[in-house]
DNA sequence: CTGTTAGCGCATTCAC
DNA sequence: GTGAATGCGCTAACAG
């Protein structure tokens, strides 16, 4: 069914039933009203891609994430899809892997597609390689990056205050008499990077030993949650061991605390007892686990909310703030 | 940049770019050289809407879920995009609610991007108003049904034997000395029904009571994970209060029962010493809730996989199964 | 081996 | 108020 088949049975042409579709002035009513009838009768749908040729404008946005299982990223993909669709752009929203060149690949694929904005969540994309290949392949559209930043005249970013939020961890730690902290991360990524480094001017504010020896990678290139559990059992495994007399660990993600938590579990170590556990992220894993779990609220719901906003402003043509600071907040449960 | 500008730049016709590009035989190798290198400099990317309106193929597929910030749904979509990408497909993937109204309305946005073919992720695809909307709007692309049917010859579905699954928990809980059982469900879907019907044709076998009585709903248009856990607080809650004799709860998904273990443990209900439980779709909340959560697998890894293959094989004209069953199986932890 | 022509489905001029 | 013509970017058929 296309505006020509519809024209021929209205005895009209196809630029009328046109301007019927589009709500554009200059068509009589009774012509009106018989073109509408056909088009509800026959069920006629505009093909948006014919649509995009010539209005130079798909009406696609692009989502891309690492990886849409970790829970911090489905629940900002789900929130970011449900505004953009609601504004009438169709979403395509991508799982790009943790490589650069699939990261590269996935920005190309929304390039072919012409998406007409994007938001890129997680600040693995806010590297050189994405960079370049954003400059090659999207440089002409808004894009927003979600707890990342690029010094790109399209790229806004919106960045969480993470290396803050560490820092406030640790301050509750030695309040809580812990002075014996370790930090466990999963990856290195630039967002772990500033935590870590909250993590050190955490411990140097209370004159605590230098961090270095007391920050545990368990690096993997699986990021499946499944996976992220169990090395967060290994760094705590690894931390208790090398470090024993350590009673207070953050980690990086909520998940690798539940690793960790089970670990104490296992080996008899109370919780917050003799070592106090942080996670990071607020996911629904830290409400279920046991202890429940002590983590940074990073305010993922305010940041994707800010994120959809500001892009929906850009493709409007607004003017909109190229960067914008969310602060975190500390949810104190049980395992702290 | 268009072929046009880069066939100007190359000195030849748009017609042998586009040959090139799609390799395309009958181009000398040094214009081919040349263009190829033209294609690279100017980082040329072909406009997939203009090639697809041209080609009647858009190379994109649908995937609908309820939810997806729901586990099992978020896996699934995982899956099947990473399947269908590495095809040279791009997915649409949407949350479209709970009610019939939104899903017709999604699928109204599949047809106006023209999609190859769909995948629709869970039982309440399996509607007369999702039947309804796929004849008017997505009558001629394959689609495949996940853990639902579909009476239309342009949809095939794969089936769970959940009724099966859950017979064989309440086999399991007999076997464990339970005889005063109870289901909770938390919404009315075809799948729960049939998790239903499994639960009293269990009770029915081992000459227990009629089940009716022993059914709690805890339904609710909110799917967001947070509510699902206080909803199985609430079942559990009423079933304790009006059935004290129950020593044995199913729940249809693992968070209703995730919160079942949190009201157990906080009214100091031994689990499973005084009541076991099972959850429904082996999602990783069962690995981390004390104590870990027995749960029945539905195979979502393999349903899912097999329904990208299937989408994949109609799509490229072959002939593929209609209807699939995929038999469950159940993961005993320590609640039960 | 390559260029010309046509048309995919649509919106947008410009005539009438 | 309405229609004819044009072109969005591309591929495909045909001609040379």
């Amino acid at each position: 069914m296309t505006i020509y088949d519809i024209a021929k049975k209205a005895g009209v042409s196809a630029s009328t039933v046109s301007r019927v579709i589009n709500d554009k002035p200059g068509v009589g009513e009774a012509t009106k009203e018989r073109i509408r009838r056909l088009l509800e009768e026959y069920n006629y749908s505009p093909n948006e891609a014919a649509r995009g040729l010539v209005t130079q404008s798909s009406k696609i946005v692009g989502i891309l994430i690492e990886d849409i299982r970790i829970a911090h990223h489905t629940e900002s993909a789900y929130i970011i899809e449900q505004e953009m669709t609601k504004r009438g752009y169709t979403c395509i929203t991508l799982s790009t892997g943790i490589t650069p060149e699939k990261k590269a690949e996935y920005i190309k694929i929304l390039e072919q597609r012409r998406v007409e904005g994007a938001i890129l969540i997680g600040s693995m994309f806010g590297t050189l390689e994405v960079e370049k290949s954003i400059k090659e392949h999207l440089a002409d559209i808004p894009i927003v990056l979600v707890n990342g930043s690029l010094d790109l005249p399209n790229v806004r970013g919106i960045l969480v205050a993470e290396k803050q939020g560490v820092e406030e961890c640790v301050d509750l730690l030695v309040k809580r008499g812990r002075r014996n902290l370790a930090f466990a991360v999963d990856s290195i990524t630039p967002s772990n990077n500033s935590k870590i480094l909250g993590f050190k001017n955490g411990l140097e504010k209370h004159g605590l030993r230098n961090g270095e020896r007391f920050v545990f990678y368990a690096a993997d290139d699986d990021t499946a949650p499944e996976h992220t559990i169990e090395r967060g059992r290994q760094a705590t495994e690894e931390i208790i061991m090398k470090c024993p007399e350590v009673n207070g660990i953050i980690y990086s993600i909520d998940l690798l605390a539940v690793g960790g938590l089970q670990v104490c579990h296992e080996k008899g170590i109370a919780v917050p007892g003799q070592i106090a556990v942080i996670g990071i992220d607020n996911t629904l894993y830290g409400k279920i686990c046991t202890p429940k779990l002590t983590t940074l609220d990073n305010k993922l719901v305010e940041v994707c909310q800010n994120a959809s906003r500001i892009l929906l402003e850009a493709l409007e043509g607004k003017d909109t703030p190229h960067g914008m600071k969310i602060f975190t907040d500390i949810i104190q449960r049980e395992s702290s």
